[in-house]
DNA sequence: CAGTGGTCTAGACCACTGG
DNA sequence: CAGTGGTCTAGACCACTGC
């Protein structure tokens, strides 16, 4: 039940994060699917009984956080990651000069897609258990033709249930993007814990580096609503004529 | 002059906006110092003519970009990298396992601090002029002993003129503290590009490192108000117990 | 033109801090 | 207790979009 604010109520919260955490209940449950509008701040103000600046604040916030998009005029959106503007949304690396818009699109090679039990490490990073089922990606991208990115990328199974290395390789598109529309899993946010590493010989022959060669290692676990983590990646970057950008505040 | 929305005015902007600005000018030009209370919304609200709601919306933003922080119950502060939790705010490199709060703070050796000519490279990254005056400082950071981090920071002469290896060496407190106390230079935001590269001789020798060790070459440009560069960091940092963590969203 | 988000106001009341 | 920021409302009007 909505309630407003009031000190002797045990565990009270304002009145815009109740309505907050019921507009993410509607993205989590897919009563509203990435790229589509919800209802308008008037609807949803009518809809939960509160004015429309409560609600405005609490959108406010979820599209702080880009869980939705605001175009006035025209209403609020389920941020996507198909229909984006920029290729991938997670990744920092860059061109050390010009832009990487327009230097096109990277070239993806899947080298390898197979089923596998996580171990202990790839269990705990996904919350599953130990042997649990998880599919494995290994893709390099190129850049300009340059081998420049080789990762691991783990799944769970479940919800990942069907993909195959043909689908990953015919999709034009952001992985993400994907993931999306045959999987309806929305990535939410991710963390990355970077470091400097030498490849062993395999990586280093898929980079076409020498495995005295300093690359970056990215490992990545990306979440979807609520925390849940649905993936991760273990990726080594060339870091010669790119760089991985980071603004702070 | 305060102007109210106005489609026919022919740069318009909201009026929170141009309080903002207001509240930022006054930030800029000293007249509430890092650490200081600004004045109440209220009191804001009649300075300026208009609603509380207006000053709030423009403070809400500016808290956003960590140049204010709001305490309830006790007013509204200019941010500050003094009496702060966290002793490096920019320092994203953290412990494999446990708390980077418990293991005690670094030890800071300053090798060196001297007054330099700029290089192109360096005018270019702190919007001077090649020749230009700039101070060098280069150090090691060393935490639980073992040497991590070596750092050359290059800062413009003028703003930072008299600063040396003595008050650099005494001072107990972030780097950044000591230049908002002692030149009124406060940084608000960074920006970072990271490599992974290998150390020369004597690189190595400062970190206790071989020079085939691979290293993060992190290089930030950190900003004072107004986005006037004012300092450049050229660190490498040790990634064999410790990683750089990053959260996108 | 109607419908959307964006701005602004005035006023009420709540929650937190410190004297 | 007074003073601060935090929440919530109702209503007005502006700016943008698409029909």
């Amino acid at each position: 039940m909505i309630q407003p604010m009031d000190s002797l109520t045990p565990a009270f919260s304002p009145l815009y994060q109740q309505i907050k955490d019921l507009i993410l209940q509607g993205l989590q449950t897919g009563e509203w699917k990435p790229g589509e509008a919800i209802p308008s701040e008037m609807d949803l103000a009518a809809r939960y009984r509160v004015s429309q600046g409560t609600v405005r604040k609490a959108i406010d916030e979820l599209s702080a956080d880009n869980l939705l998009v605001r175009r006035q005029g025209k209403g609020t959106f389920v941020a996507t990651h198909a229909e984006q503007q920029v290729q991938y949304r997670f990744l920092k690396l860059q061109p050390d000069s010009g832009d990487s818009q327009q230097e096109g699109p990277a070239d993806r090679t899947i080298i390898d897609c197979k089923r596998q039990r996580a171990n202990a490490d790839i269990a705990r990073a996904l919350s599953l258990r130990a042997g649990d089922a998880v599919l494995l990606i290994t893709r390099v991208l190129s850049f300009a033709g340059v081998a420049t990115i080789l990762e691991d990328i783990w799944l769970p199974a479940t919800p990942f249930k069907g993909l195959t290395a043909e689908r990953l390789s015919t999709y034009r598109g952001a992985m993400y993007a994907l993931f999306e529309t045959e999987f309806g899993v929305r990535m939410v946010r991710a963390e990355e814990r970077i470091r400097a590493v030498n490849p062993d010989a395999q990586q280093a022959e898929l980079l076409g580096v020498t495995n005295q060669a300093p690359l970056l290692s990215v490992e990545r676990i990306a979440f979807t609503y609520n925390d849940v983590p649905m993936e991760l990646r273990r990726g080594l970057y060339r870091t010669d004529t790119r760089h991985y950008r980071n603004a702070l505040s």
